[in-house]
RNA sequence: UCGGGGAUCGUCUAAUGGUAGGACACCAGCCUUUGGAGCUGGCCAUCAAGGUUCGAAUCCUUGUCCCCGAACCA
């Protein structure tokens, strides 16, 4: 039985899947919120796959939403290019929605912030602000205005609006907490000035939210229920929390028109792509463009989803490589073979092979004499084998062209080409030996004159390779662009500058390659292979009828080269993850040990349990454990007075399963008794019941109290040691899963575990796990 | 002397106390009129140390390392 590979749902899904099986919400409705300040890159792709991937899994809904707050970056150039490739890459919006179409509606929350005294107008500029707003071991002060009343600080705010004040005069800040350790809590700003033009509302507004601001708003006004950003917004979540309950903000009607909306909108956090060999700063990207290091956004080279486009990815590879590496938190650099390998992997299954030469070197036939043909198939046999994907033909002449790389006059050790007096094969047609080479005055080859030679197998003759080739006279020449990766550097974004980290090989123009005619006759925007030369496709901006401009897409891979370069100058080693100056400075975190000393040093009555306790024969570590804080403490007193005999097994259970079954809940804050707890323990102590079956009863007190003796009787839980009553179950499982026994026999015993596991389950917990031990491997031995 | 996150094959990612799985990469073999594709096999991991448990990647403890956080950016 092959085992089905298994991708166990991420980690998104399956927090939605719990939010509508507890009716947290009946709709699943996303949002991808780019800025439009730069083109999409791979790393956006993503983002969208991800966002409207959850989306279309559970029938929700995904808006395109224009995060435009801020007008000095934003540009419809960017808006255009946005919606046009998200649309590309396969999505289609739920809506086309902007920001700053809320712009109207989060003055008026802002407004009620402000009456209910939770926002100020602060007078200080950025440097004062930044100066009162503390460190990350120092709290913030506050600044003059923060005290004002409510009437002035709507007058103020109407000011602000009214456009009479300067850019920088103020700015409206939230009034939370300078103390709070989260900085993103210290009074954070709301509203700045900016007297700018908008894309879009143009000059109707001087003033401007702030992304934590507007952002949470406008998920509530769009009724999102899942809103999924990168990490590093991680800390921005208690003020995302905080802005939705402070403004009371509800979704707006017309924007949820005919769809349920649940909870508030939650924000989730997911890593973002990084790839080495590869820059996804946009600001960075930008630098790239502006300095005319590159073509333009869309240069082939280029993350963007433009210039993967314009150099012939294709969506569906895209989406494959976002498949390809899942969703979680780590942070993490994805290998960029990964993408190459979804491009290649759907290349290959859809592009028609064709014939073409980069470097043509001259070949004649020495007993061939003109205008013929071969037909070709346009698919390998193993990608079409019925043969219902087309031919062509391909014009055969007496001159011909090969490449310049398949021929050697002193050819290397497994170099399967053609030599002086070697024969080898023509792809789709026959096999030619080279009889004479003509050379340059530099002594480099410039015509071959070749035999064709019939039948060369059936004659036995050793026949090299197989070679591509096209027709001298009735081939088209065109240009051919190469391209590389763009940086030479595993970590280009952690360069000062990016001119020292630019491949300078990263685009090779070939001015005179020939192609077979029929690439002329592609529909645009075919791709295609050149057999033995990797996958092309006509470049959309620069390619005109009779000039022909071809585009690489990617390699082949190629072992052979592989082979070659092995002993290449591959020295970049992965930059060393140099530390950051900052994490060493960094003061260490409190432990957990010093803080259960602390509370001791404060609370005398934990510090004479903890001196009392050690007498117990219950050891040092869990009598630390045990009184690090009175809810603990407590507990285990009162399960000592209950059971003074069980001192040692009570503590075990009190710290090591008690709270996986709490949560973030203190004990006293759920069903469970001391005396429960002493008798539940006593049970398992006792050997009444297992382990197993303790843990089980345990949850149960937590959640809903009991009395375990009494729960144990009314359920049969008592457990079962005989080998007599074991035995059965014990066979049972062994003849429900002959493969695994096999396995196991064959040497895989680490599938013992495996089968206790499957024996308690259908004991119900109530097996003696010794006895099942020794049971199976008696069974299995036998 | 703070707050928030994260550590599983070289890389990405599964396994919610019961076989550490998959993919990429790599290596070998088969096949091949693409040094492609395909097929078969192989190499390779739970950050460390203790503890609980019949059984720990998973629960408890201690420690280590990495990322993010003090824009009127998003």
């Amino acid at each position: 039985m092959a085992s089905e590979p298994t991708r166990g749902k991420d980690f998104l899904r399956t927090i939605v899947d719990e939010d509508l099986a507890a009716g947290r919400h009946q709709h699943v409705a996303t949002r991808f919120p780019p800025e439009p300040n730069g083109y999409l890159h791979i790393g956006h792709a993503k983002a969208i796959c991800v966002d409207f991937g959850i989306a279309a899994d559970y029938g929700g809904t995904c808006n395109l939403r224009y995060d435009d707050t801020n007008p000095t970056k934003e540009d419809v150039e960017y808006v255009e290019a946005i919606e046009r490739d998200v649309r590309w890459l396969g999505f289609a919006p739920s809506r086309v929605l902007y920001a700053s179409d809320y712009f109207e509606e989060m003055y008026r929350l802002a407004c009620r912030l402000i009456e209910k005294g939770l926002a100020y107008v602060d007078d200080h500029d950025d440097e004062q602000i930044k100066a009162h707003r503390g460190s990350l071991t120092e709290p913030g002060r506050p600044s003059p205005g923060r005290d004002r009343g409510v009437a002035e600080n709507l007058e103020r705010f109407a000011a602000m609006r009214a456009g009479a004040l300067p850019d920088g005069a103020c700015v409206l800040r939230a009034k939370i907490d300078l103390g709070a350790a989260n900085m993103k809590m210290r009074d954070p700003l709301l509203y700045r000035i900016r007297h700018a033009h908008h894309h879009r509302t143009g000059d109707a507004w001087c003033i401007y939210p702030m992304y934590d601001y507007a952002h949470p708003l406008s998920d509530a006004f769009e009724g999102i229920s899942h809103s999924i950003c990168t990490l590093e917004f991680e800390n921005n979540r208690e003020l995302y929390d905080w802005v939705i309950a402070a403004t009371e903000v509800t979704p707006l009607p017309d924007l949820v028109a005919g769809r349920p909306v649940g909870a508030p909108p939650r924000q989730y956090e997911v890593a973002r792509l990084a790839l080495d060999y590869t820059m996804m700063s946009k600001r960075k990207l930008l630098r790239l463009v502006e300095d005319g290091l590159v073509a333009g956004w869309d240069d082939p080279r280029m993350p963007t989803l433009a210039g993967m486009r314009r150099r012939g990815f294709t969506p569906e590879a895209i989406r494959a490589f976002c498949d390809l590496i899942g969703v979680a938190k780590n942070n993490s650099t994805v290998d960029v073979g990964k993408l190459e390998y979804a491009v290649r992997d759907d290349l290959n299954r859809r592009a028609p092979r064709l014939l073409g030469v980069l470097r043509p070197l001259k070949v004649t036939l020495t007993n061939h004499a003109a205008g013929d043909e071969r037909l070709a198939p346009l698919f390998p046999e193993d990608l079409d084998p019925e043969r219902t994907r087309g031919a062509r033909a391909v014009p055969f002449d007496k001159d011909l062209y090969i490449d310049a790389e398949d021929f050697s006059l002193e050819p290397p050790p497994g170099f399967r080409r053609l030599a002086p007096g070697r024969v080898v094969r023509l792809r789709y047609a026959e096999a030619i030996r080279c009889d004479e080479v003509r050379l340059d005055d530099a002594g480099q080859p410039v015509e071959l004159r070749c035999a064709v030679v019939p039948a060369a197998e059936a004659h036995g003759e050793k026949v090299w390779g197989v070679l591509h080739w096209v027709s001298a006279t009735r081939g088209v020449r065109c240009e051919v662009r190469l391209y590389d990766r763009l940086f030479d550097v595993p970590r280009p974004d952690a360069a000062e500058d990016v001119r020292t980290v630019l491949n300078p090989r990263s685009l090779e123009v070939v001015a005179g390659a020939v192609v077979e005619p029929h690439v002329a006759a592609l529909p645009a925007g075919t791709r295609f292979q050149l057999e033995r030369l990797g996958y092309f496709v006509a470049d959309a901006v620069e390619a005109r009828p009779g000039a022909l401009v071809l585009n690489r897409v990617i390699t082949l891979r190629d072992s052979w080269e592989k082979a070659t370069a092995a002993a290449g100058p591959d020295a970049e080693v992965a930059a060393p993850a140099a530390r950051s100056a900052r994490s060493k400075t960094r003061p260490d975190k409190k432990s957990a040990a010093e803080q259960r000393t602390i509370a001791r040093a404060r609370d005398p009555e934990l510090a004479a349990r903890h001196d009392r306790w050690l007498a117990l024969d219950v050891g040092a570590d869990l009598v630390d454990l045990l009184t690090g804080d009175r809810d603990t403490s407590d507990l285990f007193a009162a399960t000592l007075a209950a059971a003074p005999a069980r001192a040692r097994t009570l503590a075990r259970w009190i710290v090591n399963e008690l709270p996986r079954e709490l949560g973030d809940r203190a004990p006293g804050e759920t069903a469970l008794t001391a005396t429960a707890l002493a008798a539940l323990v006593g049970l398992v102590d006792d050997g009444d019941i297992t382990a197993a079956a303790g843990k089980e009863l345990l949850a149960e007190l937590v959640a809903q109290g009991g009395d375990p003796v009494a729960l144990v009787a009314a359920r049969g839980l008592r457990q079962v040691s005989s080998a007599d009553d074991l035995g059965p179950l014990v066979a049972e499982v062994l003849a429900r899963n002959g493969d695994k026994v096999g396995q196991y026999r064959g040497g895989k015993t680490g599938l013992l575990g495996f089968f206790v596991g499957q024996v308690m389950k259908a004991s119900g917990g109530k097996a003696n796990p010794a006895t099942v031990n020794d049971l199976v491997k008696r069974a299995l031995e036998a």
